[in-house]
DNA sequence: TTCCGACAGTGGGGTCGCAAT
DNA sequence: ATTGCGACCCCACTATCGGAA
């Protein structure tokens, strides 16, 4: 197959809304694939490299290169001229993968390269990726949408399930079962703003701390144990404490699902950016390990004594880890029997922040585990901040944003009268704000160098925040986490925003 | 040879709009 | 009305490469 069919294709998904029509014209590409550009074309519609990462970027891929004039290249050579990519290593190799990818390019035709700039620095933007592609591939093979999902989600990988499945057909899914030893993509929670809230949705639930770290899933299998993270890397080799912790379980055969999380010498959890940073230590772990000790804390069991549990309610499921595994490894909980049980779960949403943690997560008694997907009955509720802050400048937005500013940098007044910008956020805006804000900062632009507006800093905008975070690259040494829009405040002037002073008095954990 | 800056990739994430249910 | 998905982009961290010192 040529990629001017998928350059093609791809545009006519991004042209059309409608989901359904997304997924026929998905079907019919998947269809037209003969049995070898399967396992290309696939991954390549659903907006990913079946190669992972490539170490190809904006500086790699380097100067535009004048396009083909005819279409020529195959999916099949592009795949290979890829995987060419990932095979360079050591001194050399950048220039060596921009020579590659410069010649991929000039073999390619507009359309084409197009498609492939989005396609190696992520950004398809067609509207459809794994979720419509799956949908996609049901049809093109009459397998149930459902099971195609659910063989995705137990694969780990919408390719390996698709080769399947165009080889064998729908009878090939059965061969997708829960198997210890091969990641499950975890389930997900959704936000709520307060644990009324979220009891009230659920009904009888449990309430369980909020720990800040990375999230787990661990296999063991006898002695082998293998350690994933929520995109079902394989990061085993780096967490040495939670191999030696799922040996000490008296089980065999199981799969847990959990957070792993560094606590200093008093017990209290470190900052995430302490946990995190240890995690991604590869070169020397036994001295990140001494440096900064984790522990892993479970929550759910997906399968004890290879038994597969994941459609048992989570009352059930938690039932069999309380079996496995013993107290200080398991997650901190307490039992609601419904809304007028509400000030229990609230007392344990105060009790877990008094002791550090993130907030809580609310869980339904009766669900099952809905690996892959957000599960409604997940629900996380953690304390909002927020601060009157001013902008100074906006970027130009991108893609349904282009010609708005949207991305706005954020200041708080500092000692001497001007104003430390603390970070940046593109979220919260409706789409009348983002007229609206565009509009008012045209006004007060002083400066546009084509991707930056900057602004006298007179809009006062509330900001919702999660909290600091230590940083190197804002004047504070602090950003805030996760900050989003709440409204304008136009009945505010900028001399009334908030003080870094007084951001840094609220916040004494940041420990700047 | 060693150091340091820039780049790539990965972790954590909230909210909106739209299609579908 | 509600749910699911994709788009919108953030910041911090580590590893690696390439060029400067």
């Amino acid at each position: 197959m040529l990629l001017t069919r998928l350059a093609e294709v791809s545009r006519e998904v991004a042209a059309t809304a409608a989901r359904s029509r997304k997924t026929a014209l998905l079907a019919q590409l998947f269809r037209e694939a003969g049995a070898g550009d399967v396992p290309i074309v696939i991954p390549y519609l659903a907006g990913r490299l079946p190669q992972g990462r490539l170490g190809v970027g904006w500086k790699v891929l380097g100067r535009p290169v004048p396009p083909a004039a005819e279409p020529t290249l195959t999916v099949r050579e592009v795949d290979a001229r890829l995987g060419e990519l990932g095979e360079v290593a050591g001194p050399g190799s950048q220039a060596e993968r921009s020579r590659i990818v410069g010649e991929l390019m000039g073999a390619a035709t507009e359309a084409e390269q197009r498609f492939l700039l989005g396609l190696l620095t992520g950004e398809v933007r067609q509207g459809a990726l794994d979720a419509v592609a799956v949908e996609g591939l049901a049809q093109a093979t009459g397998a149930e949408p459902a099971d195609v999902r659910r063989a995705v989600m137990l694969a780990g990988s919408l390719q390996t399930v698709a080769e399947a499945l165009l080889g064998e057909g729908p009878a090939a899914l059965e061969r997708f079962r829960l198997t210890v030893g091969r990641p499950v993509l975890p389930m997900l929670a959704h936000s709520a703003s307060s644990v009324a809230e979220a009891v009230e949705k659920l009904g009888a639930c449990a309430v369980e701390e909020k720990l800040d770290g990375i999230r787990i899933q661990v296999h063991r299998e006898g002695g082998r144990v293998r350690i994933h993270t929520r995109t079902l890397d394989d990061i085993t080799g780096r967490l040495p404490e939670v191999t030696a912790a799922a040996l000490a379980l008296p089980g065999e055969r199981f799969i847990l699902d959990g957070e792993v999380i560094s606590f200093d010498a008093a017990g209290r959890p470190r900052s995430f950016q302490e946990t995190a940073g240890r995690v991604g230590s590869r070169t020397d772990v036994a001295r990140a390990a001494a440096e900064v000790p984790v522990s892993p804390v479970f929550f759910d069991a997906l399968a004890v004594d290879g038994r597969d549990l994941l459609d048992l309610p989570f009352a059930e499921r938690h039932a069999e880890l309380s079996r496995l595994v013993p107290e200080p490894m398991r997650v901190r909980r307490t039992l609601v029997s419904g809304p007028e049980d509400t000030p229990r779960a609230e007392r344990f949403l105060a009790d877990t922040l008094a002791r550090g943690h993130e907030g809580v997560v609310v869980k339904g008694l009766d669900a099952p585990y809905s690996a892959g997907r957000r599960g409604a009955s997940w629900l996380k509720v953690k304390p909002v901040h927020t601060l009157d802050l001013v902008v100074l400048a906006a970027e130009w937005g991108h893609g349904r944003r282009t010609g708005r500013l949207s991305n706005l940098h954020l200041g708080a007044r500092t000692a001497d009268g001007g104003f430390a910008m603390l970070g940046k956020t593109f979220k919260g805006m409706t789409d009348a704000m983002l007229a609206w804000q565009t509009g008012r900062l045209k006004e007060l632009a002083v400066e546009d160098d084509g991707r930056v507006v900057r602004v006298r800093p007179e809009l006062v905008v509330e900001i919702a925040y999660d909290g600091l975070q230590r940083s190197t690259r804002y004047p504070a040494g602090v950003t805030l986490r996760f900050a989003r829009v709440v409204r304008y405040r136009e009945d505010k002037r900028p001399e009334e925003a908030d003080t870094v002073q007084a951001l840094l008095a609220a916040h004494p954990e940041a420990g700047t």
